[in-house]
Order: C-alpha cells, then structure tokens, then sequence
DNA sequence: GTCTATATTCCGATAGAC
DNA sequence: GTCTATCGGAATATAGAC
C-alpha cells in the first residue's frame, strides 16, 4: 500500500525538505509553496495556518521514520539482539536525503521546545517510547542486567545520540566518526551491563 | 578587572536573557531595547544589526562561561583530576540563573548551525577546545591510555553532555538526573580507558 | 550616545475569480 | 481545488533632533 501522492502529501514532503534546508523556524510559507510547485492559497486551504503545516508535518516525519526501521531483508537470518540494538541506534545517523530530513526534523523539534511548552508533552512521550524500546534491547543483550540499569544505559544511549546527531548535522563531525562513536558506547555501556 | 558595565555590555546581558527565555530565532529587537531599558535605535547604533547583536552575544556567554571553570576556593586542597573532570561536565547543568543562559544559548547556537554556515567555524573551534580539555582530564586520571582512546572517550561525554542538557532545557529531565547520568557515563568510560 | 518618530521590508493570511 | 492579487500587521532598520 504506497502512499497516494495527494496534493496535501506532496506539501507535507515539500515541508519537510524545506525544514531541513531552513529549519522550522526558517520556514517560510512562501517558499513551502515554491517547493511544493503551489500558490500560497492553496497551502491555506490545505492546512489551517503556519502552525498546522508544522504539527502535520511532524506527524508526517514520525510516520515515515517509523517505516525505515521496518526494513529488513525477508531471506537473511534474524538479527541478533546486539546487531538490532546498534541497528536502531545507527540508523539516524546516515547521510541519506529522508533520514537526514528527520534527523534535522527532531533536532528542531527538540530545539523549539525549550521555548515552546507546547511541543514539550509529545516529546516527552515519543522519547520515553525510544528509550524504553532501546532498554529492552539491551536486556535482551544482558538479561541479568538490573531494571535500573538497563534504563540509565538506554538515557545514556539515546542522549548520546542526539548530541552526535547535532554534531553531524551542525558539520562538526562526519556520519560514520558519530556512528563509530556510537559503537564505542555501546560497547562500554554493555560491559558495564555486565559487571551488575 | 572586572567587567565595567558600559552600555554595551549591558544589552548584551539582556540579550543573554532574552535568548535564555525566547531563543535566538524568538529574539525580536523590540523586545531586547525593552530588557535593557534602552530604545531600538540605540542598539542599531552599538551593534550594526540584528546579527550584530547575536554574535557578539556568543561571544560574550562564551568568556562569562570560560570565567565559571576558574571559580576555586584558594583554601581548599587541590582536586583531584577526576574531581576536575567531573566538575568541568557537570558545571553546565545547574538551574542557576547565568549556567542555565549559556547551556540555553550554547543549545541555540548549535541548533543555528544546521542552518547556517556563517556559525560553523566559531562552533567548530569551540567544541574542539572543549573536547580537548575534557582529552587531557581523562589522560590525567588514565595516563597510560591511548591518545585516540581518550580523544573517543572526550567526544562521547561531550556530546553526551550536550544530548543530555538539551533533555534538561525541554523539560525532559531534571539537572540533577542528568549529572547522576553523566557520572555514570564516566565511570564507564574510564572503566573502558583502564582496559586498552 | 540616546531618544522619538517613521520608513521599509517581509511575511502570514485572505478575498475573490476561475 | 487552485490561482492571482493584495491586505495588514509585525519586525527590522533609519532619519533627525537633542
């Protein structure tokens, strides 16, 4: 079932390329129209405001991250726990034009809810489900391993991440150092699983 | 010597708050003649424009922050290299007023940087200053490690730090979960240096 | 150096035709 | 559903007096 490119779809991917050429922030409705090749009207008539563009397309964003990680050969064995944990870890780092588009799409959002209490409920939420999913990995990793301490390491884990993402997106470091980086962390965080 | 408060100077404390409260893209120059009690065409006359203004605010948080890491009781005994290693990681996240500026100015320019180029350079050489001195803690406190070991190790607690602190700014965590995170991350990765 | 206007630009949003 | 044209407000920036 592939998504009909409806004219509001066409806008919200529109968006999403123009937020991460722009930032949130940076968006301007006109250039939004531009890009989806419409009049301003029109995105008006689409989406109530400014503001409903953006709500939109965050959804939009979430949806389609949330299909990348779907992805998996039908054919090759399954995946140890380890190579799934640094699977969903690694993922968000790759210099590919969609994931570098949500990579950009979270930071602002993150960014935009230090100001706007708003966005800071969905947030919260949708980080809590990451960080439990990447808890969950690891005690499959280590099953011995304390509740608390699989929950700190997964904290640990996804805050890295974002900072290595903010680095690599602000041009300070490259994809593969972060997600070298990121390997090394992991690596440390289960052999301190380990010892508990 | 401290600081005379010139006019200058003063905006550009306000401009610190207003930043800590709006954001960089929030901060309207209205309402920065307003803080500093000052009228919009006076700081079009101390700073060519509003870009003037944001730079050298960066400038400015940046020497306020450097001033914090001197700040040292002349009594007490010198600390360890592992109390000075987790001092410099935790000293941006406390809720007082000033750190909680610069952590949120800190976060705003690393954002703004996605999106423009003209900040990269100031915020590359920045974070490699950072990331080596945190680079020579750790070989203080793990003098055999490998150099490549610690440079790793300092990207990853630095990164971390920012990961975590942007959670703090949105509201995600509280600070001092987030220095109880961050020491846990150094410990593992000193457990990791004393190993290689 | 500092203020009180005011000019200028930019941008979100709407009216109305097709 | 989509466009052209335009309005109105907000924000940046300047002119000119003191």
């Amino acid at each position: 079932m592939a998504s009909r490119s409806t004219r509001s779809t066409q806008i919200l991917e529109a968006a999403a390329r123009v937020i991460a050429r722009r930032g949130v922030r940076g968006l301007r409705v006109e250039e939004l129209a531009a890009e989806a090749g419409v009049s301003t009207a029109l995105i008006y008539y689409h989406f109530k405001d400014r503001t409903g563009v953006l709500r939109q397309t965050f959804e939009f964003i979430n949806d389609r991250a949330a299909r990348y990680t779907a992805v998996r050969d039908p054919e090759a064995p399954p995946p140890t726990p380890r190579e799934e944990l640094e699977e969903v870890l690694l993922l968000e780092l790759q210099d590919d034009g969609e994931v570098r588009e949500n990579s950009v799409a979270w930071g602002e959002l993150r960014a935009s809810a230090v100001f706007e209490e708003a966005l800071r409920e969905d947030l919260a939420r949708a980080t809590l489900v990451w960080v439990q999913d990447v808890a969950a990995l690891l005690g499959r990793v280590q099953p011995l391993a304390p509740a608390s301490s699989l929950a700190a390491a997964a904290e640990r884990l996804t805050a890295l991440l974002e900072g290595l993402s903010m680095r690599w997106l602000s041009g300070g470091i490259r994809a593969d150092h972060a997600r070298e980086l990121i390997r090394g962390a992991v690596d440390a965080e289960l052999a301190g699983l380990r010892q508990d």
